[in-house]
DNA sequence: CTGTTAGCGCCTTCAA
DNA sequence: TTGAAGGCGCTAACAG
């Protein structure tokens, strides 16, 4: 490979004249810029990145960390991310945390390879993260808080979903309500929880410990949860589940039983997956704002790199979106 | 930041002697490591990996381009490369390629920020490609044949795909069948119809240029299709779309017009992506092994990391899945 | 087993 | 406007 050198020297000039042409410097004359350009195309010069990030200590990139990229998921909190950072002129990375703290994700952050990080991903240890995050690394966490000044935190509103998802049961006349739960580590399952229980509280429904069962937000997790709920004999008159996969789960276990949705029972999802408008029957559901929170992500790390203070936490607004899964009683 | 040479410095050792120490490289003492480690801790060390990168030449990380991080397509792709990846000790980032030339993917080919490259990216032109594969930058290509020979193909059997698919329409007795396109410069969507056309041409049935009608791989674009088909008044028996996202587009324009499928018109998809089997009735299509093509993918890398010597294409089976949007006519 | 040291390729200050 | 030269932080000969 040619270095900026072999560039110099085939244009009979100095090194430092060669970088200053090839890096669009002022104080090189018209002539030498030609000459150096002409220089570097015949050799197909190619920059060393990492030299010249080495020598800047700035990357120029921004990386997002996802706990697992094949998620389709993540769709549209992807498009929000990449959209802002190239408007900025940034580059964007996208890396997988599969493995933990001995990912690449992990490298990642630790050897601060990247200006900013947008974390989506449970498997990173907040450790990690506290150790990570400084003045001139700043971080976007999207499913906790983290105690450190520069990592800061943006949030849907699960717990208001939750309430939104609960009430509208509620208010369709529905007393005895499930919820299938993610797992109980997950910060965005406790507050879609705590949702539900503030609408039964609000609304004086009792709240039956029985109706809460364990699920883990897999489409399988639903599925089993819902067996159990039939097994039981007892069904409630509807299932606020804590999201989308788990509801379509669900789906599938009753129509294995000849259990009508939502004739026999009403359901509720959470996420609005896209799936879900193609579910049989649609999913009513709760509409978290990715796009949205993607955006705002990258707009707080560009903003923490110029230097200005910045609210540590942002809590963005879900929405409620009524299809067919739930009906009055 | 502390360096290399603040941790040797306070644990009392040369700078070389730390960075065995920290690579647990064998010619250390037990002792001197933990004297190291230590000093490290304390200092909270990190690595520069610029630095590091740039003394090796090597970056054990491989890039997956794509050009649309956020298709939930890629999914079982991205699967199958993060997983033989991973095996192998490798890192991998994801980074999009919108912007085409000038986006960030490119940049990686360009200035080799990576040890090798896996593209499905129509946006990178096959120059860049060309100009940037390279004995110690192995690359493949998913979507196109690229003229190096550290490039190399692996392709999903498209042309066998479009056949099967055909065939089977043939077979239930479908003679006027519409084929609606990709984007004509797609190289997959011309092998599907060449399949298309093979099927054909074996079973005698004649073309009807006025059939074929053009798509774009999108769903709106299958919508517009369809509608124009469908103005034509002269419906065809079936139809094969040359992917599912179309396919289901066209089912929305049927289901407006109150036309079923598959009880006035048969059709066929292609992918066999997620929403197929939860479309309305359930797609018949064609599965492309996305696992497999971005494990081999991965494989390939590692075997042309390592010298040796392989084949230039690959060329993986598709299979029929058979659902319920076609019937025997 | 440990220490010295010469770069990797680039950028940028300083002097000419 | 140009050139010489000193690192950025790390690795790996090489010498001890």
């Amino acid at each position: 490979m040619a270095t900026i050198k072999d560039v110099a020297k085939r244009a009979g000039v100095a090194v430092s004249t060669a970088s200053y042409a090839l890096n669009g410097n002022e104080k090189v004359s018209a002539a030498t810029i030609d000459k150096v350009l002409k220089a570097a195309r015949e050799l197909n010069y190619q920059k060393n990145g990492f030299a010249s990030d080495l020598k800047r200590t700035k990357t120029n990139t921004i990386a997002l960390i996802l706990s697992d990229m094949s998620g389709p998921y993540f769709s549209e909190l992807i498009k929000g991310v990449q959209e802002v950072t190239a408007n900025n002129q940034y580059d964007l990375i996208a890396c997988s945390s599969v493995g933990g703290d001995r990912s690449t994700a992990t490298k990642f952050l630790r050897e601060k390879r990247v200006d900013g990080a947008i974390i989506l991903a449970n498997n990173i240890s907040t450790k990690v993260i506290e150790e990570s995050a400084r003045e001139d690394f700043p971080i976007v966490v999207l499913d906790r808080d983290v105690e450190n000044p520069y990592a800061i935190h943006v949030e849907v509103n699960n717990r208001q979903g939750g309430y939104q998802a609960t009430e509208h049961l509620i208010q369709m006349g529905h007393r005895s309500i499930s919820y299938v739960s993610g797992p109980i580590d997950s910060h965005d399952n406790q507050e879609r929880f705590k949702g539900f229980m503030d609408a039964l509280k609000d609304y004086n429904v009792p709240f039956q410990s029985r109706l809460k069962i364990g699920g883990d937000f897999t489409r399988d997790g639903g599925y089993r949860a819902t067996k159990m709920l039939i097994a039981q004999q007892n069904l409630p008159d509807a299932i606020f589940y804590a999201n989308d996969e788990m509801a379509i789960g669900g789906l599938q276990a009753f129509k294995e039983k000849g259990i009508g949705v939502p004739e026999d029972v009403s359901i509720v999802g959470f996420d609005d997956i896209q799936l879900s408008e193609y579910a049989n029957p649609p999913l009513t559901t709760i509409r978290q704002p990715k796009y949205e929170a993607g955006a705002l992500s990258v707009h707080m790390i560009f903003q923490m790199l110029a230097g200005e203070k910045v609210e540590r936490n942002y809590n963005l607004s879900t929405e409620f979106i009524e299809r067919s899964s739930v009906k009055e009683k």
